[in-house]
DNA sequence: CTTGACTCTGGAGTATACTCCAGGAGTTAT
DNA sequence: ATAACTCCTGGAGTATACTCCAGAGTCAAG
């Protein structure tokens, strides 16, 4: 083995594929600069710490894009731990929010199914899809509502 | 307007857009078979209905393939409430596991964003960023660790 | 040295749910 | 009739994060 740390090393002991490994490198999160001559990349400590990272803020949410500026600040001599505590609170509150949503649906699925008591009733007598039919149903998500913006009208001129 | 109900006309209504509307159609989640002779589609009250139907369901979180199923059970004669119920209820259960998985992503960023408290230290002291290098952060999504079923020795011989 | 195990690159494919566009044509209000 | 508007189809593109593969070369153990 020789002391050099292959990709399926890495892969073995983070539980990252070699595949998502070479992803994340194209992608741009780490380099592996060290490679034997016919190519084959040797991961160095430093790069497994950041495979480590990444795996970790994957699982707090980040986005590769998000864990990339992340990684970014990180080598920057002038940046300051307040720009990565205001990342963290930014993701924070789209979490929260996401809950939030959630809740509503889980209410709301509740609500459906404490409806449906009568399991022999024939389909159309269904109350859950009953009330799917119904136009003020859910009054969650709004926000996903008002988006429309199709240019049938703008269409630009020829 | 001559009492036909056209698609733009659905699209402000219900707001969904008229390429959603399209989409909707290809994607099997309902037809519209009125047509003017040139084309236009003219939505009846009961295509319609599916479309409020779609809207609601998917402000539930259902995706457009279960709500496939849903329309295709409405239609079923043979079939019983019980199996919309049933699937409401794996969908809650869906939603609660990911409330589960989004609060305990939250006690950790609460966590690390509460160690992060001076503002001004230098990026290479950011206690989130530390943590975040460490191997044994998050103990949450387990499930996605183990995937890695790469077949990198059990390539099919040639 | 042989051989089985491992790795490389580049590119296509997957899943979900749209969104945008070109080119052409039908519809409606005046 | 004609301008202004609306719609049609087919297909490509978007975003995210991989996954899979072919074809070929390399590495390490015995």
């Amino acid at each position: 083995m020789s002391g050099k740390i292959k990709i399926g090393d890495v892969s073995k002991k983070l539980g990252v594929s070699q595949d998502t490994l070479r992803y994340y490198e194209k992608f741009g999160l780490f380099k592996t600069e060290n490679r034997s001559k016919s190519g084959f990349r040797y991961y160095d400590e430093e790069t497994i710490g950041k495979v480590i990272f990444i795996r970790n803020a994957k699982n707090l949410g980040f986005s590769l894009k998000e864990i990339k500026s992340l990684l970014d600040l990180k080598v920057d001599k002038r940046a300051k731990a307040s720009q990565v505590r205001k990342k963290a609170e930014s993701k924070l509150s789209q979490i929260a929010e996401k809950k939030t949503n959630l809740k509503a649906i889980e209410k709301v699925l509740k609500h459906l199914i404490k409806s449906c008591d009568n399991d022999d009733a024939p389909i159309h007598e269904c109350p859950i899809l009953i009330a799917l039919q119904d136009f003020h149903l859910s009054p969650l998500e709004r926000k996903s509502l008002p988006k429309i913006k199709q240019k049938t009208k703008t269409r630009r001129k020829p």
